[in-house]
DNA sequence: CCGTATGATTACCT
DNA sequence: AGGTAATCATACGG
């Protein structure tokens, strides 16, 4: 009760006590002892060395000892109080899963392959898969955030160990003054890494942060959506429109727009999906720009002979067997040449060189083959639906208008024509052999196709 | 600034 | 899984 008020400290205790201990009141020969400890900061190191010597054998020695150890036994009581802290680290473990999902923080990864191989895993699920430009941008910054991480994980790791031997090592040292139990070199080790944890959990948060920063303006990049590139718009348009009967791409024909137009598979399908709602909602909205395309893909098939190759579909050329959009009245329907050129003369002439070749020689004129005038064909509606019709059967060009959509492709690009005399045909029997591939008309139906 | 076009997302369906 | 339909959010052009 009258002791001095000497409270149990909460800090770990200093290595040195510097303060006479609160025990039995030391004699005056201790004191004297005492003091010549302190003074012995204030003394070089050799005559340091000289009094530690003196000291260790002084006769009082191993009393003194015998005190501190007293001592030493209550403060390592406290120590123990105080050490049961909070367990570290539900915070450091989310945060070392989150940097191993993003893959920052992947063992073993340094080389800078080993780099861009963690980069690509770390973009699981819907990630940016997109415009590789955009994802390798990405992917750089993410590199780099990792390399900054490592390398100052690692200095992190080096000083820390550095410090922990040093600091073993002095209380080794010390230790032959004072009682330094391994216990306390132990807990001295752990609060020394205590530090360093803590100065590690900054670094994972702050990285933690610069990725997620970084993944959200990526994240808003994508949702910050572009148009397409004009050739990706087109390459999608041309498929699109040249398979307005059944324009559902095949895996494989995906793949091949994708690449074709430098975007992703998934964007080729988004596009599709809202190509194709959009189409038949509005079909007079897209009507224009239906007969630009079939008109293109017409200028293509004719010029690379009646096949459509690159330009045309990577796939299915023959459209399938239903058509998702309505048919338009026969009345003002256009013929493209796309159609005509897909038409076939007769039956089955074999091989698909037979299909016609339509070209328009100059606004004013369309050349029309002998061979396919009053014959039954299919022709698409419009840019729209397929039907049965019967080409006109004079050798004159079509009465009515051509459309010229490109200003870029000459004289011989119009291509488009209004077949006034166009009428609908019935339905061959037996088509089987009116030609390999016609499409038979089928009417609209909603349902997504089943190939 | 506003209306339209368009790519992406979502819910729901088969 | 892949489709439709509705919707969101932004780009773009007048």
């Amino acid at each position: 009760m009258d002791s001095p008020p000497r409270p149990q400290r909460p800090a770990p205790p200093p290595p040195a006590p510097r303060r006479p201990p609160p025990g039995p009141p030391p004699g005056p020969d201790t004191g004297e002892v005492l003091q010549q400890i302190m003074a012995i900061t204030d003394q070089s190191l050799e005559e340091a060395q000289a009094r530690k010597h003196a000291l260790n054998c002084h006769r009082m020695k191993p009393a003194l000892f015998s005190v501190l150890c007293e001592i030493k036994e209550k403060t390592v009581l406290s120590i123990h109080g105080i050490q049961e802290e909070g367990p570290p680290s539900a915070q450091l473990m989310r945060l070392d899963n989150m940097l191993l999902a993003e893959g920052v923080s992947r063992p073993e990864r340094r080389g800078r392959g080993g780099l861009a191989a963690a980069a690509n895993t770390a973009t699981p699920g819907g990630c940016p898969n997109d415009n590789s430009l955009e994802h390798s941008d990405y992917r750089a910054k993410l590199s780099q955030i990792r390399q900054i991480y490592h390398s100052e994980l690692e200095k992190y790791e080096q000083a820390c160990r550095e410090f922990t031997t040093h600091v073993t090592n002095l209380l080794r040292e010390q230790s032959r003054m004072r009682p330094v139990s391994p216990k306390e070199i132990e807990h001295m080790v752990s609060v020394i890494h205590g530090k360093f944890s803590a100065i590690q959990m900054q670094l994972k948060q702050s990285t933690c942060e610069a990725v997620m920063t970084l993944r959200s303006r990526f994240l808003d990049a994508r949702r910050k959506r572009r148009n397409f590139s004009k050739q990706a718009t087109e390459v999608l348009n041309e498929y699109f429109y040249s398979h307005l009967s059944n324009p559902y791409p095949s895996e494989e024909a995906k793949e091949e727009l994708a690449r074709k137009g430098g975007i992703t598979v998934s964007q080729v399908s988004n596009w599709f999906g809202n190509k194709r709602i959009r189409y038949k909602k509005n079909m007079g909205k897209f009507q224009e720009e239906a007969t630009i395309y079939t008109t293109k893909m017409a200028v293509d098939t004719t010029k690379v002979g009646g096949l459509g190759s690159q330009a045309s579909c990577p796939s299915t050329p023959s459209p399938g067997p239903s058509g998702p959009f309505p048919l338009t009245s026969a009345g003002d329907a256009l013929i493209t040449l796309q159609t005509l050129a897909s038409l076939r003369p007769a039956p089955a002439g074999g091989s698909l060189r037979s299909q016609v070749s339509l070209r328009a020689q100059s606004k004013d004129a369309l050349e029309v083959p002998d061979s396919v005038l009053g014959q039954r064909c299919r022709a698409q509606v419009g840019g729209g639906s397929w039907e049965w019709a019967i080409l006109p059967a004079t050798s004159q060009p079509p009465q009515g208008s051509l459309r010229g959509p490109s200003d870029e492709e000459g004289p011989t690009g119009y291509l488009v024509c209004c077949l006034d005399d166009y009428r609908l045909a019935e339905r061959p029997q037996g088509h089987g052999s009116v030609g390999p591939a016609l499409p038979r008309p089928v009417p609209f139906t909603p349902s997504p196709r089943t190939q």
